[in-house]
DNA sequence: AGATTGCGCAACCATATGGTTGCAAATTGG
DNA sequence: CCAATTTGCAACCATATGGTTGCGCAATCT
């Protein structure tokens, strides 16, 4: 019957991750400017420096993120390859959407 | 010089919606079988059925589903298109990735 | 009519989340 | 060496979230 969405449950995290206007902004943001360091990545955001900290850790939870001392500063990097999981999630659904109108159209044709 | 992310903060809530196993698990089960009814959707999940109602509401508001009551029971729907935008949003971001990546390329190859 | 089914609403609870402030520690610049 | 930058850690707070239970109401079946 139904195909087990084992795949689709792990990637809940990942949607959540980006389920926030300030996380969706980092992501933008690392991903047009390349790495930053926290303190540039605070200057344009307009919560506190240590509130843009927590949130670049919950993306790095997600994978979606990494963060590298490099001597007083922590430079923030994005991870492009998880959002092609995020992608495939999606993939997942929608194809099985297309399915579910094929079968529905084949059905009404019969 | 960033241009403005207004429409990815947009979507924001449409990753919310979907980071939560739950209702990632009621999405795919709404896409793969088709409407359904809040009881139909109960009987396969592990909680109450007011809590996959919740969820369900969940979802309606962000617009990836739609509830319709019909006699004594309300059909559940999910709505592919929105999953377009979530997907548009997740293009935004790889391909400013993408084209960060060039620049990079260009830079090192002058 | 009466029983059953399917939902919605409301109250309530525990925990997670998003934010702040304050402070200490390490690195760097003068 | 001293001052300034940059960060992390911890405490704390308010609200959101995810879940439950209990109850009432409308629709359907017998």
């Amino acid at each position: 019957m139904f195909e087990s969405p084992v795949a689709l449950a792990e990637a809940a995290p990942l949607f959540a991750a980006l389920g926030d206007p300030h996380r969706l902004a980092l992501a933008h943001e690392l991903s047009v400017g390349g790495p930053a360091s926290l303190s540039a990545l605070s200057a344009s955001a307009t919560i506190s420096r240590q509130a843009v900290s927590k949130h670049l850790q919950v993306l790095a939870l997600a994978g979606l993120a990494t963060g590298a001392r490099q001597g007083r500063e922590t430079i923030w990097a994005f991870e492009a390859g998880r959002l092609a999981e995020v992608r495939a999630a999606l993939d997942v659904i929608s194809r099985e959407w297309d399915a579910a109108l094929e079968r529905l159209r084949v059905f009404v044709e019969a």
